[in-house]
DNA sequence: AACTGCATGTAATTGGTTACATGATTCA
DNA sequence: TGAATCATGTAACCAATTACATGCAGTT
């Protein structure tokens, strides 16, 4: 199960509650997991059962920040070197993208336009995260995977944009 | 929910049994949303019990085809034209991908070999599929959201490659 | 007669989502 | 003192996964 390691990963830069994990999957995350709010408590809950975290200090206004165990670093180590990864995907967006040609050339167009404003916003957000990281000293070690999404929107939006336009041009000729 | 508009999405073209779904999602669907087989057979029934399928047909081996209703397709459009998308994402091959930078060079490299390889793989798989569809005569509507995932997986090929580079060449510079 | 591929499902379990429920602290 | 943010969770429901279970049709 990813989300579980997802959370012991997300963890590793120093003990953090469940309210900053959240936080952190809805910034770094979005782009290739995503988790609600109220899941953490609970992956938390199981990955301290399972000996890979433990509750590492107690603050203000109940606020318990965990951290990982050797355990649990040797067991990210092992999921990410040791297990055949789950190929299975799911992205609402591009399985849009693949259904628009079912639509008339009107509704298609106004779909394209939604999904390129929203894939132009995801961008920003992504390069200003960037910024900031590359601005700091010494490199997160996130930002490659960050820059790997945005690679990934920009071919996105670059496939919206032709779209787009294909549509304009010859609103019959779908594909 | 979008299992339920891609299934019906994929029946769009014809009468189709949920062992043809299946197919079609293994071959076509994968790279943008991913279902087992039997869920196939499990959706099929709520979309006949929701007035957007009908049972066209019956073939031999109980093979049961069935085919949009008008409803159905009304309810596509209104999905797809009228509904808030969801943005959430889930990939694995990404989420590795992120976190490859938390492990040794040497592990890391691993890691990054054998993504390599399955994207390799799939992209050969997607342009072969391309090939065919363009091919015949008449231009599938899938060809479009096919070329967006060709063009995501060379996006993600090429990212693999240079992390694989970053990492060989300096293997303390992580990022 | 054996094998491959077609074809359908159900049951049990786990994971994810929605809605609910509560309360402390900080800042304007 | 009121609003925003921090902070934690539970319960009910729905979706997805895994394992199981069955059998026909066509080919060699």
């Amino acid at each position: 199960m990813s989300l579980r390691h997802a959370v012991l990963a997300t963890l590793l830069p120093g003990p953090q509650s469940g309210y900053d994990l959240a936080k952190k999957f809805d910034e770094v995350m979005r782009g290739v997991w995503y988790a609600r709010r109220n899941q953490m408590y609970g992956e938390l809950a199981k990955l301290t059962e399972a000996g890979f975290a433990v509750q590492a200090a107690e603050g203000p206004r109940g606020r318990r920040a965990y951290s990982v165990t050797d355990e649990g670093r040797a067991e990210l180590r092992r999921w990410l070197v040791e297990t055949e990864p789950d190929r299975t995907v799911r992205d609402e967006t591009m399985l849009r993208a693949l259904l628009v040609s079912t639509l008339e050339p009107a509704d298609a167009l106004g779909v394209l336009a939604r999904e390129e404003d929203v894939l132009r916003t995801e961008l920003h957000a992504l390069r200003g995260y960037l910024d900031s990281l590359l601005a700091e000293p010494g490199t997160d070690p996130m930002v490659m995977g960050l820059s790997l999404r945005a690679h990934i929107v920009e071919g996105m939006l670059k496939w919206t944009t032709d779209a787009t336009r294909r549509f304009r041009a010859a609103p019959d000729a779908r594909g």
